[in-house]
RNA sequence: GGUCUCAUCGUCUAACGGUUAGGACACCAGGUUUUCAUCCUGGCAAUCGGAGUUCGAUUCUCCGUGAGAUCACCA
């Protein structure tokens, strides 16, 4: 059984990055009976936020990424914190102690620092094992760090999405398996809880391929065999030179959803960055991806994060769904001015601009118009580039014909339709005239859907009137 | 600086060593009875550079160049 794992630190939000790894976790787990976890890396305590912990744990709620096991949910493999799971990290540490794999670390901070520096000055990678100590001391009381005693030796090994690797002894090095606060580092705690917790596949950021032999090194000495190792290249920023972090404007993910724009395609955006299915496919449903994601087609280099494509694909979802679910999804995006309307009015302006909305919260500027009548806007006819070679005496006419016309109409979309054509015969006007001339008389709107159905959806009393108002407005 | 990694249109990417180097986004032009959007058609646009292996290299090798990662009592 498939069971893989989300590990972040709560140290702030959910960055992109870390929707993708966690996805492409939760993907492979679903592909089979597996199961995701979640699992709580809060062992810096200096680093810790408060109420990260939550935030990360309903930002995958509300992603979709649910999780069978974590900190929230339980299972079997628990805790799932890991600043509640000391006494484990200390049981193998003392098991490494015994084995002669461990010792404690006999120099202070600032004594490691100078050795750093002065490898600096020499322009060497510092590895802290040319100043092992002649003799390794084992009688850790907790006050210093305990440090692993390495086996440099060269290694060759598959990553799941880089490929074969290989790389000498000179990266291997003693690093710190329990700091002098008792708590394991990363290094140490990510490989017994993988262990403990079973899990069959890693996936991480790239971050941790340079290290990655060292963790060999470790699983030796713990004598575990290690799971599938899935390095995954990072999100780039927009002009693609470094991680996409804050301070390029990388936002909270939630912040996407809270857009509106529809998870599935979130979802579908997030995976084909740096994934595809070697076909020409570009919209993926979620089970889809499911069906379809391997980690052996995820790109090794990485991709940036481009917002115009997310634009793209999160339009080409709504567009692809059916009325009652769209609906259902953007109940909370409606403007207040809509209060007045039921479901059927709502869903019939929510047919009409369907296929131009990008994500849910741009409903209100591209709905305002069938809720409240909006004031005249004049410039709409004198930067109109047909409308305003017209002679003010000429578009009261054209209009007035309009009315006459539209009063003895039945009122569908078809009918008027009917109706609208018959009108471009009668007052022999090019479309772009008479069409554009009643768009803004009804909508007083730079933009809106097709005339008929507005008009239809408006209701004959108000499209009437709304016309009216702009004929007095041209006569004054 | 040591070590490691990566490199195809502006962007995301496809291409058993043999393709006019394909698709999508974006952009531009035209079309669909008005606008915006959709949709359709067309256009622009790429193998980082140099050697080598080979009948043939985007693909394999080497050297450059550029970019990234790592060298923490951070993860």
């Amino acid at each position: 059984m498939i069971r893989t794992r989300f590990a972040p630190s709560p140290t702030g939000y959910m960055h992109v990055g870390g929707v993708r790894t966690a996805l492409f976790a939760w993907l492979l787990a679903r592909q089979g009976n597996g199961h995701f976890i979640l699992r709580l890396e809060d062992t810096d305590q200096a680093r810790e936020v408060a109420g990260a912990d939550e935030h990360l744990m309903r930002s995958l709620k509300e992603l979709g990424l649910t999780y069978d096991e974590g900190p929230d949910v339980g299972g079997d493999y628990g805790p799932y914190r890991q600043s509640e799971r000391l006494d484990i990290y200390k049981k193998w540490a003392l098991k490494l102690l015994e084995s002669g794999r461990a010792y404690v670390d006999p120099y202070t901070t600032e004594e490691v620092q100078a050795f750093r520096e002065q490898a600096q000055a020499e322009k060497r990678a510092f590895l802290y094992r040319h100043h092992r100590p002649e003799t390794l001391s084992t009688d850790w009381d907790g006050s210093k760090p305990l440090r692993f005693k390495s086996d440099p030796k060269e290694y060759r090994w598959t990553d799941a999405v880089m490929g074969d690797r290989q790389t000498g002894p000179e990266v291997i090095d003693d690093f710190i398996l329990i700091k002098s606060d008792g708590f394991p580092t990363y290094n140490f705690a990510h490989i017994v809880d993988d262990a403990e917790m079973q899990i069959t596949h890693i996936i991480r950021g790239q971050e941790f391929l340079a290290s990655t032999p060292n963790y060999l090194n470790l699983y030796e000495a713990l004598e575990i065999t290690p799971p599938v190792i899935a390095s995954v290249p990072p999100i780039m920023n927009e002009a693609g030179n470094k991680k996409l972090s804050k301070r390029d404007g990388a936002k909270d993910t939630l912040e996407y959803i809270h857009e509106g724009i529809p998870l599935p395609a979130f979802l579908n955006f997030i995976a084909t960055l740096g994934w595809n299915d070697g076909t020409e496919q570009e919209i993926f449903s979620v089970d889809e991806l499911i069906a379809k994601f391997s980690l052996d087609r995820v790109q090794s280099s990485g991709a940036r994060f481009d917002e115009r494509r997310m634009q793209w694909i999160s339009g080409a979802h709504i567009r692809e769904m059916d009325i009652e679910s769209l609906y259902n999804a953007t109940s909370r995006y409606w403007p207040e001015e809509s209060d007045a309307y039921d479901d059927d009015y709502k869903k019939s302006v929510l047919g009409l601009i369907q296929e131009r909305l990008k994500k849910y919260s741009e409903i209100p500027e591209l709905t305002r118009f069938f809720f409240i009548d909006l004031q005249i806007n004049h410039e709409l006819i004198s930067s109109h580039k047909q409308l305003k070679k017209l002679e003010t005496t000429e578009l009261i006419d054209i209009l007035t014909q309009a009315k006459t016309a539209l009063e003895n109409c039945e009122w569908s979309t078809e009918k008027i339709q009917d109706c609208l054509n018959e009108l471009l015969e009668s007052t022999g006007q090019k479309p772009a005239v008479l069409f554009s001339l009643i768009r803004i008389a009804t909508t007083q709107s730079p933009a809106s859907p097709e005339l008929a159905g507005s008009l239809a959806v408006l209701r004959k009393d108000r499209s009437l009137s709304r016309i009216s108002t702009q004929l007095e407005a041209l006569s004054q």
